[in-house]
DNA sequence: CTCCAAAATTGACCGTGGTCACTATATGAA
DNA sequence: TTCATATAGTGACCACGGTCAATTTTGGAG
């Protein structure tokens, strides 16, 4: 006998996520402590973890939900018809992927659900990532040779190098966005293809 | 008055990282416990973080030992010629970064150095990555309209994005090194200029 | 050989994520 | 209303990485 979920989860759930989201606006994501957001949400430690898997499942959650905000914003506008635009456009996603080091971290680990009955916030933005990319580069005015989808794929795969290379001390001196238009414009728009 | 290092100084390093490949070589990386590392030397738990800054820097040492040693083999053969063999040659550099979720999870960490002066070994084999894969693509049959360096990057962005999809439960059905080869198809050997 | 300062080592202790046997509460059936 | 049981919540406890004041060892100066 299934009986529904109780008022009092829902209720006991969105405390805790508003204890998060309060302590990461004062704080970051990386100083939260679950101690500090079942204080701020007035239950005992056992409670945090009947809600969530762990610490990492409530980040997914919160990360996730900014990226799926990103998103929402990023479909409604035009779709993007030069690389310039292309990386404008992207610029609140990478900026949200990289605020802190701790988060891409997060997001890193989760960009890839380890089986299916887990897949998370972020896996899933992932995948949606891909689809709005895929979109703008099938009808924009990009190379034609290789289909759409995997095309989106290498712009997530450089957009996260140009993240990760942004956190490393040996490639400081180029900005991100920079970068990003160096591999994109060599990505989808090649120009010479007599080897 | 700066006193030379103690011989048994490099002993007890010696034997914290014997006792760790040990551990490693029976269970894996994930499965390491910095308490049966330094049972195993025979010393106090504080010793060992005298000697390494936390349990990371010890992956780090131990992951990038794994993946120098793949590019001393990998610089002994002859440059690739194909993008098959240039996915040949790589093969035990993926292999060896992909060998636990845990390890590659270990690699991205490190891939990016935060600061000059921690610069650590797996940070130095990405740099060294970059270069072997530059000096091929330099002489190779591969396209030239774009530096080889930043044509290293990418090669380098495409072999992490295909790891990260192996460990994902939606994109399990290709093989690392078939998804590989679609990416590096695409990236070094371009046919549609025309847009 | 003796002394001593620098270097190396120790292990009790801490912070924090995570577990679980137990208690409290809500809800459908009688 | 009462009872049975599924569900929610509790907090003492554990695991494990990491710290640091105290102690031991080392090797060069006198």
């Amino acid at each position: 006998m299934n009986r529904p979920v109780q008022k009092r989860t829902l209720e006991t759930r969105a405390r805790l996520i508003a204890a998060a989201e309060a302590l990461i606006d004062d704080a970051g994501y990386e100083a939260l402590r679950v101690e500090e957001v079942v204080l701020g949400a007035g239950v005992a430690k056992g409670t945090f973890f009947a809600h969530f898997k762990d610490k990492d499942a409530l980040m997914d959650l919160l990360v996730g939900g900014e990226i799926d905000a990103c998103l929402d914003a990023i479909e409604k506008r035009p779709p993007p018809g030069t690389i310039d635009d292309l990386i404008e456009t992207l610029a609140p996603l990478l900026t949200a992927m990289s605020s802190e080091r701790y988060v891409f971290d997060v997001v890193i680990r989760h960009s890839g659900a380890a089986a299916i009955e887990e897949i998370g916030v972020i896996a899933m933005t992932f995948e949606r990532q891909v689809r709005v990319i895929a979109d703008w580069l099938a009808d924009g005015p990009f190379r034609r040779d290789v289909p759409p989808a995997l095309l989106a794929e290498g712009v997530q795969a450089f957009a996260i190098q140009s993240i990760a290379l942004k956190f490393c001390a040996l490639h400081s001196q180029d900005s991100m966005m920079d970068r990003l238009r160096d591999y994109l414009t060599a990505w989808l728009l090649p120009t010479d293809p007599k080897h």
